[in-house]
Order: structure tokens, then C-alpha cells, then sequence
DNA sequence: GCTATTGCTGATATCGTTGTCAAAGAACAT
DNA sequence: ATGTTCTTTGACAACGATATCAGCAATAGC
């Protein structure tokens, strides 16, 4: 049982009859330690309730156990999942996340990060999107051999290890299942193009109309950047045209969100009127009303596949975990039905 | 300029001519440090770029630069609130925040977060509902000696600091609001009965009802728990009652937004034949259509506030901050209106 | 004038680990 | 029997900061 004070190396090893360098040894698990001295040392831990000094062992080692998770993304909810996805690794594996909010345009970016892995003794970093799709960002890490992982980046390099969803092939099927609900006036809302996912989706939905041969009204096509209110002023727009569409994508729920709440403000009924679709699965995608049609992602696994991802080349021992593309799942729901008239 | 190497406190000592010591009490501050050897060991610490190892000064000083935020709460619109605001300080002050997800009904979780704290040095900790209201946990804490600040706890205990909002008197304050535009039919979902916020909103509420002698159905109360759903099915039991009321108060927005998925699938209209009260003003208020009247509170400077009154206890020398208490602001938007019959 | 106090400074121990290196003994090859 | 290698172990330095304590001037107090 543990006392007030705390137990060090150093009483471990008198009380095992041992040095400390063994029962360092035994801590980092070393070869070439004795099963038998091995056992002694671990009991010995146990009776006093050692734990390692992780200031003492950062001193030493170099590293503090603390991987820090990069963002720069107005969605919450994203970010509440990606941090509960690294959170549930770092239980595991004893590591702790460090929170650090960036700004994308900050021009000196690359410089404070590094400076904060520098000052902090850093482990690692997950880095999310964004900032992902920033190369030069990237290629600063790579030269400052920082470890980091990416979730979702631009084009899947090879230099580093990434997880990804499939947003292209979910946008396309989306847009499929649109058309086989006989919609062909469909408008599209892009999402912010720095985040390489907006290209992505976009290019799913065009694909898939331009193998049907169904033209894309110019007029219907909007770029936000993944807020409501952006979503909200897209779908004002496209529905004051002269045509409006009977089915709108939006790039992400709550843009999808804000088309809701234009077109429910102008009097359109939704989904006879007017179909919309969105993109993530957020919470707000089933509080509407009605419930919108969308995409889900497993950001909470991809979160956590990137953490270990991370963590497997940090620790050097522990198994390599691979980079993966996650698979998306088209969520139906009743903001979409079959074209009425 | 920083070199690849690390620069240490004794290359500075060496570059100034003086001795580590005196470099060390330059960095802190100390007194007894004559102007002339400040500059020169200041000058020398800009021209070589030196940053004190936070890992040194962690083992030796038994500081880590790290304070911890402790929650258990579904709505991460607040969570991500709270960071911010706290991140903003940490920011200004060179401290760092981890994150500690904390399960309220664990029982083990006093033993654990102080072992945690043991465990990486943590130098305090900021506690966010429900948590804070666990009076058993507080107390361990106390007795552990940690340093802690305590957001919208249920007494306003004098033992430590906290930062908390009036959600009694703005409970008070939107009731009687609703009761002026000609509402005596008030339904009421209280949050939580873990969250002390629930029994003060709910307490505000029939306390400005009582005063104006307008008696309350039991009917029309239901006990959620803060989430959708829960507000959702509260929302579907009272509508289902014989005579519903012509207002439904709920304890957070999100409980509303349930309120109103269940009246527009039973199709009733807001407002007119239904108006809906939210509280907290999370961005999903606006966001509805029609869009919530509901109380906002600064939760981002209420985290920011406790942020600066535990770095305050921690760092000895730096200005105390004093607990506060933080006014709330009623948002009346679309979904309250006079009554109509 | 002589001691007491105060202000400033530095040599060295220290925090609790890991890294280096050498030594002792066992195992193996010749 | 002897040399070579491998396994296991420990003494001690090192990481980069802060803490202790002592020393030396300079000033104050009598």
C-alpha cells in the first residue's frame, strides 16, 4: 500500500536486494533480467506500490508520455468524438493528451508547434483536419523528426502513417441513392476548400451525376465552410433561384441544418418539397425534424486507430498498427423520399 | 537563435558569467538579484534561445505546468466551451490542460484521480458538473491536498474556490417572463437530480410561479437528464396528457430541441399552439426553426475564471482571483410568444 | 570601532529515473 | 585447460533544473 511519501526506485531495490539499474531494468522491461530476479523485483513493486516518476523518467528518457491532438475545426462534436477515440488509447496505454488549439492561418504555425513539442518534450501528435491537408505544416514535422499521425488527409502520402474514410465512394453512393429516388434537379453544397474532404465529396457527387448524364445546375451549387450559418445562407440562395431543386447535399449536417431552417422559414415543406442531405451522422442529423438522411463515419475509431497508429511507432516495441481507410455508412432517414411529382 | 541541441541553464550561466544558480533565480523571478547580473543573464538567455526544461523543473520543483479538467458530462457543446475558455488561460500562463474523462458513478474514482494527480505531478485540477456536486469526492481531494477549482458547484461551499452562475434567478426571471406574455399552462422537464443546476432552475421556476399563485400540474413536470432523447420522451408524455399546457420550460436546450421533434411529429405548431423554453443557449437554440428563446450563461468566461482562480492558488505569487458568481442573459427568440386564445 | 544585519552570489547536493560501462559468472568452443 | 562469448548484474554518472547553505561585501546598529 502506498504512503505519503512516495516510493522510489531506489526503496524498491533495497527492499528487493537488488540495484536500482535492476529494477529499472524490470520497469522497462528489459532483457536479460533473471525470471527470478524479475519476480523479486515485481513483487517488491507491488508490496510498496512503486509507481515511476514520470517527470524523472521524461528527464532521462526524453519522453513524457503526453501526445498532443492539433486541431482547428469549429465542429464540436467532431472534436468531442476524435478526443474520446485518442482518449480511450491513452487509458490504455498510459499516455496522456495534451490539447492544443491552432489557428490555420497562423503563419508561424509550424515554428510554435515545434517549439511546444520542444518545450514540452512531446511524444507525438495526432494531427486533424484542417491541418492535415497542410503539407508544408507536415513536411516542417517531417523535418524536425516529430512523430504524428494523420486523420483524414489529402492525398494518402505514403511518408506517414494517415487514417482516412472513404468520402469519395460515400458521396457517389449517396448521390446514387438520390437519383434511384428519382430526383435529377439536385443541388450541391461544397464544404470549406481547404479541408480536402470538401474536394472529395464534391467530386462523389458530380461523378456520380455525370454517369447518369444528369447536368449540374451551376446555379444550385454553393461553397460554405461547415458552419450552420454558411449552410443556412447556401440554401437561401439556392432556393430564391428561379428553379429551385428538389434535393439538396450539403457537405456536412449542419450546413444541412441551415438549409433546413432556410427552407422551413420560406415555407417549404420538407421532404415533399424539398429533400436535404447531409454528411457526418452529427447529433443534429436525428433532432431535426424531419430527421435528416446523412453519412455516417467512425471518427471515434478512426480517433483511436490514429492514436495507436501513433503510439505504435512511438513505442518502439509495441506492435505497428497500419494506416486504414475507414468505411462510411449511408444513414436514410426521413429528409429524403421519392420524388413526389 | 535555438540551436539543434537543447540549450541549458548552464550554458547560459557560462555565456553571462555566472553561476547556475543565478541563472535559476532569474528565471523565477526571486528577489535578491541585483539589476546589473538580471540583464546580463537575460541578455544571454535571448541570445541563446534558452527554455527551461518543463520536465527538470517538474522533478525538482515537484510542479508540473499541468492542470487537469475532470468531467462526465453528454453535452459537449459545454465540454468544448469549458476547454477553450480554460485553454485561453493556459495559453497566457505557459501552463498545459489534459483531459480526464471521469465515469460519476465510479467508485473508485477519488483513489484514481488522486493517483493520477500523483502520478504526472498535476498541479491542480478544474471540476465541472455533475463532479462537482460529489461532495465525497471534493472532500478527498481536500484531504489529498490537492489544489482545485470548482465550476457551478451546488453549495457555495467557502472551503474552496468555484465559479458559479445564478441559474436560480434566471430560472425566476424567464418564468415570469413567460407568465407576461399571458402563460399560466407551464409543463417543466427538470435535468439530471445528479446536477445541482437541476433542483436551482427547477426551484426558480416554481418559486415565480408560487409567487403568482398560478399552482403547478404535476402533469406537466417530468424529470429528464439533460439529453435529446430524454426531453424528447418527457416532451411525448406530457403532449399526450388530457390537457396540455401552452408552454413546456425545459432545463437545457437540448431537452427543448426533444420537446419540439416530439410536438412537430404530433403535429403541433410552435408557437402558436406550443411554445418551448430552452436554457443554456448552445448553438442548437438558433439553430431550430422555430428558433428557442432560452438563457445563455458565459460558460467559456466561467471556465476561464476558474482557470485563473486555481493557477492563482497554484502559482503562489500571482494575483488571487476570487470565486464569482456569473450572471446569466435571457435570449427570447421564435419559439415564446404571447398567448394566442 | 566592532558586531549584526542585509543583499547578492556561487559550490554543490539533490530530485528519481535511465544510460554507460565494467565485472562476475555461466556456457561454449578449441 | 584455456580463451571466447553470452547473460546477468551493479556502481556510478547523467539528465536539467531547484534547494541549501555558506561566503563575501556593504550597510546598519551600538
Amino acid at each position: 500500500m502506498s504512503n505519503q511519501m512516495s516510493v522510489t526506485i531506489k526503496d524498491v531495490s533495497k527492499d528487493a536486494k537488488v540495484s536500482i539499474k535492476t529494477v529499472s531494468r524490470v520497469i522497462n522491461n528489459e532483457i536479460n533480467v533473471s525470471e527470478d530476479t524479475k519476480h523479486k523485483v515485481l513483487q517488491s513493486i507491488l508490496k510498496l506500490g512503486f509507481k515511476p516518476n514520470k517527470n524523472a523518467q521524461s528527464l532521462r528518457s526524453k519522453r513524457s508520455y503526453m501526445i498532443a491532438l492539433l486541431y482547428d475545426n469549429p465542429n464540436k462534436h467532431y472534436l468531442a468524438d476524435i478526443q474520446s477515440g485518442i482518449l480511450q488509447v491513452c487509458k490504455e496505454t498510459g499516455y496522456n493528451l495534451v490539447l492544443q488549439e491552432c489557428d490555420y492561418q497562423n503563419k508561424n504555425l509550424g515554428t510554435e508547434i515545434i517549439e511546444f513539442i520542444r518545450d514540452f518534450q512531446i511524444d507525438g501528435l495526432i494531427v486533424t483536419p484542417p491541418l492535415s491537408d497542410m503539407d508544408d505544416l507536415l513536411s516542417r514535422l517531417d523535418d524536425a523528426k516529430v512523430h504524428y499521425s494523420i486523420i483524414a488527409p489529402s492525398d494518402k502520402r505514403t511518408s506517414s502513417s494517415y487514417v482516412s474514410s472513404n468520402d469519395y465512394d460515400a458521396s457517389y453512393a449517396m448521390t446514387n441513392e438520390i437519383i434511384s429516388k428519382g430526383h435529377a434537379n439536385i443541388g450541391f453544397i461544397k464544404g470549406h476548400h481547404k479541408h480536402s474532404a470538401s474536394l472529395l465529396r464534391y467530386k462523389g457527387f458530380s461523378d456520380a451525376l455525370a454517369q447518369k448524364n444528369i447536368s449540374i445546375n451551376s446555379e444550385w451549387v454553393k461553397e460554405g465552410d461547415f458552419t450552420f450559418d454558411s449552410g443556412f445562407n447556401a440554401g437561401l440562395e439556392i432556393l430564391d433561384s428561379p428553379l429551385p431543386p428538389s434535393v439538396i447535399f450539403a457537405s456536412n449536417d449542419y450546413m444541412a441544418a441551415g438549409v433546413m431552417k432556410a427552407a422551413q422559414m420560406k415555407g417549404i415543406k420538407i421532404p415533399s418539397e424539398l429533400c436535404i442531405i447531409g454528411f457526418d451522422d452529427s447529433p443534429i442529423a436525428e433532432q431535426l425534424w424531419p430527421s435528416l438522411s446523412t453519412i455516417r463515419q467512425p471518427v471515434e475509431e478512426m480517433a483511436s486507430h490514429a492514436a495507436k497508429i501513433l503510439l505504435g511507432t512511438v513505442d518502439g516495441l509495441s506492435v505497428k498498427t497500419e494506416s486504414k481507410e475507414f468505411k462510411s455508412e449511408l444513414i436514410l432517414r426521413e429528409s429524403l423520399i421519392n420524388l413526389s411529382n
